[in-house]
DNA sequence: CATTTATACTATGTGAAACAAAGTATGTGA
DNA sequence: TCACATACTTTGTTTCACATAGTATAAATG
């Protein structure tokens, strides 16, 4: 399942913040593990994703490098700085809230989401 | 935690359609609930709020009656649609999808997830 | 060697939505 | 009477996802 476009507001942003926090990585490179990591609920364009990093870096919550990677080509790595990695702190504190918000108004059910975060019934209809 | 602008998008329309589930509800009522019901994290104002149920109409998703409620006062009542109740569980289905995405890049851990819904409201909007 | 395909980054324009701010109007309580 | 809470409307700003289009290089294919 694809979320829908303002779904992807709040959370690109933090997935890769996210996926930064783990190693540095390059555009193209995001793109592909955003979809494959989250089965394609979290993919994006190029034209999504790149600007998302262009703003980040604007405000100082990644940075980049030109680099030569394993292939001979010229790749852009990212990186988190510690302003990003504050940010990813914050916006991880608020996404807990949300879900938790979000079960206290019954769109997720409790049952559901342990089913969910243990990989039983996964994804189906609430039990 | 009232949480940033930009992880409300999506998340508030979703809340005012499960508010709106359980009965029929006026604007301001609506405003009261996301705060008290969510702890603040899907406060949201009068500004946010109205436009949002206008758009909401405009699409057919909910429908609105003048009518005096409790107080001797004129209210304007919204109600679900049968496009809205699919709007709904569409959106619902989105958000399990995004939460075990977020969970599979490790934004949110599946412990914190647990606990998080355990000794929670155990069934959501029905006051 | 030439052509195609996948990789990889940049730039422009549009539409939608959250929110601030300001305005209107009514009921209630001091 | 005046203040305050209730209740809805409108306008303008800002931000951002996405479509679309363009540039360029490496690898694969014949």
């Amino acid at each position: 399942m694809k979320i829908e476009r303002e779904l992807m507001r709040g959370a690109g942003p933090t997935a890769v913040l996210r996926l930064l926090s783990g190693r540095e990585m390059y555009g193209y490179e995001l793109v592909e593990a955003l979809s494959a990591k989250t089965e394609g609920v979290l993919a994006m364009g190029q034209s999504t994703l790149y600007p998302m990093l262009y703003n980040l870096e604007a405000k100082g919550e990644i940075e980049a490098e030109w680099r030569q990677g394993d292939s001979g080509r010229d790749r852009k790595y990212y990186r988190l700085t510690g302003k990003g990695k504050k940010r990813l702190e914050r916006d991880t504190e608020a996404w807990r809230a949300l879900m938790k918000a979000m079960t206290s108004l019954g769109v997720l059910e409790p049952a559901t989401v342990r089913a969910l975060v243990t990989g039983t019934n996964g994804g189906g209809v609430p039990a």
